[in-house]
DNA sequence: GTAGTGTTACTCGGATAAATATTGTCCGAGTGACATCGG
DNA sequence: CCGATGTCACTCGGACAATATTTATCCGAGTAACACTAC
């Protein structure tokens, strides 16, 4: 029961994306200052929620990470199972069979109870996590947060944006189907 | 976001360990063979339940592992805190605080708004899981199991289970204060 | 027959190694911007 | 002055180590049962 690091690394980087206008990118490396995190294990982090279609990213000169849709379509549940990986964290073994004396299959066709029960905490853990979307966060922040940090987070996003001139809608390619 | 295997194993020996009858105990080689897992590993999760006063050991021939409590008393959560730790699954590195201008402290006194989210997300696993007691499994189990495995369950435990003729209340001892 | 005693076999407990997952780092492929050159 | 072109610097992407955590195993300490002996 423990979430690797790159979850809340990858929460925050998308917060601050949410904060980018129009279609402008912000490069992987400013996201890694922005948190004092090592760069080249946040673009492994970056890279991942990419092929999860949550993050577009743009190569060459001026290019850089954006959302891939808008911040009120993504939640804190997309990122999680994004970054930590789509499957429960209770997988059960099913070692109720392994028992010294085998009972035919048919004895264990009702799910186990124990796999039930851990089931449907993780439901409610998962459907808290969907609730909460990412444009809430930033609308929390900017409401409630202190304005030194608010001002310090709109000056670096500011001086990090990069704009795209290719400016009408979306043509932007996606590295991996996934 | 994943669990450790013993979970599963702690759980089910726990379930287990409510159907034997008074203050018998059961051995924990006996609880390796009804699940087909290694004694020498199991026996490592059942020393860490121990050590959370949710079971108690008795050494010697006839020793074993017992609930240290009425199954009414023990639910899910208490078992996977044992085993996986107390601490929550996602620990806030306040990585807001990391940016290249140092703001201070005290803009920072407000909660982190992600880490009140992914923690209001975990209160919500823990209460599912807190709703559960092991006497609900077994009650579940006997009422919905199959009749060929629960036949199967109570042989086994009678056959493993091990009387303490010190009969009376509990004087037995606990080994880690913890 | 009963009490005392020594042996024995069985239990749990902690220390020790192997396997796996996570974290961290590096170098290469690709792409658009920029400067240069020609018209 | 404008356009085409070649170079370049900057980006992401995936392959390669280091570390931490989990999993698995073994051997030793302790204890109560059992058998044996003496009374």
């Amino acid at each position: 029961m423990k979430l690797g690091e790159g979850v809340e690394a990858a929460i925050h980087c998308a917060a601050t994306l949410a904060s980018v206008e129009g279609n402008s990118t912000m490069p992987g490396a400013a996201l890694a200052e922005a948190f004092g995190l090592s760069p080249s294990y946040l673009l492994k982090h970056l890279n991942t929620l990419t092929a999860a279609r949550i993050l577009e990213s743009v190569p060459g000169p001026a290019g850089g990470y954006r959302l891939a849709r808008a911040a009120e379509r993504i939640t804190l549940l997309d990122i999680v199972l994004a970054v930590e990986g789509r499957e429960p964290a209770f997988r059960c073994g099913e070692i109720r069979r392994n028992g010294p004396v085998k009972i035919d299959a048919s004895a264990y066709v009702r799910p186990c109870g124990i796999n039930a029960a851990m089931m449907k905490a993780e439901r409610a853990y998962r459907a808290a996590l969907a609730e909460v979307k990412v444009s809430d966060m930033v609308a929390t922040y900017a409401a409630e947060g202190d304005p030194r940090s608010i001002a310090a987070t709109c000056a670096f996003v500011e001086r990090h944006q990069r704009p795209q001139k290719s400016g009408s809608t979306k043509q932007i390619q996606n590295p991996k189907q996934m």
